[in-house]
DNA sequence: ATAGCAAGCAAACACTTGTGCTGTCAAGTG
DNA sequence: CACTTGACAGCACAAGTGTTTGCTTGCTAT
């Protein structure tokens, strides 16, 4: 009896249980591990089956080396210690005139995933996070330019000296700013320092969201 | 000497040398492989430190088993063949004034490693590549700021049009800037288009890397 | 100086583990 | 029926590997 896949029962039971193994274990079974686990008689027809499933490819093995098998396809992947990544939904495009795009109108479980380096921030501040493309040169004076991907974290309030996306009612214009709240009136202060700050007030302020990080690709 | 996680060197050697290993095998080294390719004289001395390893909770260790070394954090990840992100040696910082680290002097397996998101380019064009973390605002006008992590491709030669990191020899001074070679002299031009160029000659010019990327954390 | 201690070294030891054999048995095959 | 082949069993051996013991070394505190 085999079954679709075109391996023999056994087989079928080595290889699952040796993927149960590693992900238990975070290294491969020994020839007799498998053996015990699985009940067979002997180490011999393990090293058989486990000969065939090399052939078929569904798994590889490392000549004489203790507990020498891998899966094709199964990696271990770091997390956590020292650099893990995270997932971000990337929703769309930013340019200076038009809105952003609304978080909660995007299923962003349909959107483009992108992977954003451990450096950017813990898991708690990538919470919420989500990825625009930057169109135009609107921002340079924040050091982001054309192509940029810029990381927002969405939220609507903001404290002193985050860099915030704003959207100015009146001027209907959105702009990437650091955001100080002072007394009355609102100061957004470009990063760029040669740069002369926008002050506006609080009613004329919608906060859209606040930048957590920019990954620039250059040719 | 100690590195600031409180680890010593040889400690650090062989943590990342089992990741190193994992990544690359899919299984964890045996003492023996440790020993070897680190060049220590005895097994002992590897036991000796993976015995602090653990207590330290870097990796976590299973009794007698032969290669029953993990990494706590170090995941099962099922979608690697789709895998978005690839790892970078972090080799230092780069500063206006000091010439950059030589990549062939230091150890890139002992380097950290930091990841990156597939968006700034393939497997191929991250070849060689290593990450510097930017000092000081020397590059601003590459829309490079202070803390940004800049990932530089190692080439000497570059085509017209990349941004390259050269070596000014008679200012001393390192520069980022849009590279072309026009007839007898070279230009390098500042990403933001409102300054001027730098003019000089192929002889007191040192290429020293490519700009391939820019990650940038913001607070 | 001297004792204490972390770190490293070398070799011996013992367990773990992959690999051959050597058979057995049932199902084809000519 | 003799012969092959796939699948499995048992077992012994030889690598592969982790541990242990005893011996330096270099440094620090007493």
């Amino acid at each position: 009896m085999r079954s679709s896949n075109g391996l023999s029962v056994r087989q079928e039971k080595i290889l699952n249980y040796i993927k149960d193994f590693v992900r238990k274990n975070n290294y491969p079974p020994a020839i007799r591990d498998i053996q015990n686990d699985l009940g067979i008689s002997s180490t011999s027809v393990v090293a058989y089956n486990l000969r065939i499933l090399e052939e078929k490819g569904k798994i590889s093995r490392d000549g004489k080396i203790s507990r020498g098998i891998s899966i094709p396809g199964m990696v271990l992947n770091q997390t956590a210690l020292t650099s893990h990544s995270f997932t971000v939904p990337m929703l769309g495009m930013i340019t200076a005139g038009s809105p952003l795009p609304d978080p909660e109108a995007i299923n962003v479980e349909d959107a483009e995933q992108i992977e954003v380096p451990a450096e950017l921030g813990s898991a708690d501040k990538l919470r919420d996070v989500y990825a625009l493309k930057v169109r135009g040169y609107s921002m340079v004076d924040a050091l982001i330019g054309d192509g940029d991907i810029v990381l927002l974290r969405y939220q609507e309030t903001a404290d002193n000296g985050q860099t915030v996306v704003a959207r100015l009612v009146d001027e209907n214009a959105v702009t990437l700013k650091k955001f100080y709240h002072e007394g009355e009136r609102i100061r957004l202060q470009p990063a760029n320092v040669t740069m002369e700050p926008i002050f506006t007030t609080p009613d004329n302020l919608h906060i859209q969201g606040r930048v957590v990080g920019v990954i620039r690709s250059v040719e």
